[in-house]
DNA sequence: ATTATAAGTGAACTATCGTTCACCATGCAA
DNA sequence: TTGCATGGTGAACGATAGTTCACTTATAAT
């Protein structure tokens, strides 16, 4: 069975906003408003949920955000200690600046070994300056490619990471056009 | 100079609920309500934002999708085909069990063949059976690590994704606390 | 059994909600 | 010049918001 507070952030991930007192009533089973008033203030108290200046309310925490355990080696907490955990939010951790944030599906293994492989997605960001041995997006001579960015002496070249391939060095122009910033992947 | 709609969406962001119509009028610089409700009904027609049941305004996307490109070969599409592209929220992409999902941060090189790198976060679901070929959080004899579940016969071992690591094999217990189903990195 | 505390009912209150109406200003087409 | 969309003002509407009050039931401790 879902607990009050369960339901009310249900129909906030549905729903987009939270409910209203009302609206709370009749998702709990409750017959009065000042019930749910009551049961607000507990969970405010509680502190996962929060009021408005003007009463309306909002949920304490992004309801995106997913509990971050410390390093693999330190294994698993108990259930009891799992409220006191550290949360983060994943579009935060992600992303810094949205705006110019593009994720692109990654083909072929000329990246392989810095761990990223075909099928991940990779966190670009358009129009920042790249630095030498940044992952950036290329254009080299016509075609678009994924690789580190290299420099020797002032000529600038393009390295994969696998050693089956050859640095490529531009003929005439290297366009950069995206710096990558992360790696997602699914199993 | 932030059109109305931005400011819309960073009142959203920013107190996680979207703004009344008197909120709007002050936001926009408005003097009459009614100028926010032919601009509201201008928004729904464009389509990015969204009326209740109750006439109360939800977003029409989630504002964490990101522009999700084609493959990395495809390269950038030009400015103007920005809005035309598909969008993904990454929090949906990576988390389908959200209940059960913990973030790890990984230590050591035991993973790097499989492009798990120290300090990238892993996305772990707790509960859930693990098949053979899985990445799997595991108790081993009283240690906690990361490896591939593997079978031998009727034996199960652990096995890195790193030539410098031997097999592991069990001597009393192996107890699978959550399987690897997503990886997190972040430049 | 008695009492104290917590939790729910039902009705009322004011402020604000989204909506509607009549009206005004501007710019562009005929 | 006229006509007519377009986008804004200002006031008013009923409906619903969150809140409060007085009262009743349920729970648990002594």
């Amino acid at each position: 069975m879902k607990s009050p507070k369960d339901k009310i952030f249900s129909f906030y991930i549905s729903r987009k906003r939270m409910p209203s007192y009302a609206e709370i009533m009749r998702l709990v089973g409750f017959r009065s408003k000042n019930a749910v008033y009551k049961l607000i203030n507990r969970l405010v108290e509680e502190g996962s949920v929060l009021k408005d200046t003007t009463g309306r309310l909002i949920p304490a925490r992004a309801l995106s955000e997913v509990p971050l355990l410390g390093l693999v080696e330190a294994g698993f907490p108990s259930e009891a200690d799992a409220q006191t955990l550290d949360t983060i939010d994943i579009n935060e951790y992600l992303f810094d600046h949205k705006e110019v944030s593009y994720l692109l599906k990654v083909k072929g293994d000329s990246m392989i070994d810095a761990g990223i492989h075909e099928g991940d997605l990779v966190m670009v960001e358009r129009g920042r300056s790249a630095k030498t041995g940044d992952i950036v997006i290329a254009n080299i001579d016509g075609g678009w490619t994924m690789k580190y960015l290299r420099k020797k002496g002032d000529k600038t070249y393009l390295e994969a990471a696998n050693k089956k391939y050859k640095p490529i060095y531009p003929e005439q122009e290297l366009q950069i056009a995206a710096v990558v910033k992360g790696v997602v992947r699914k199993y």
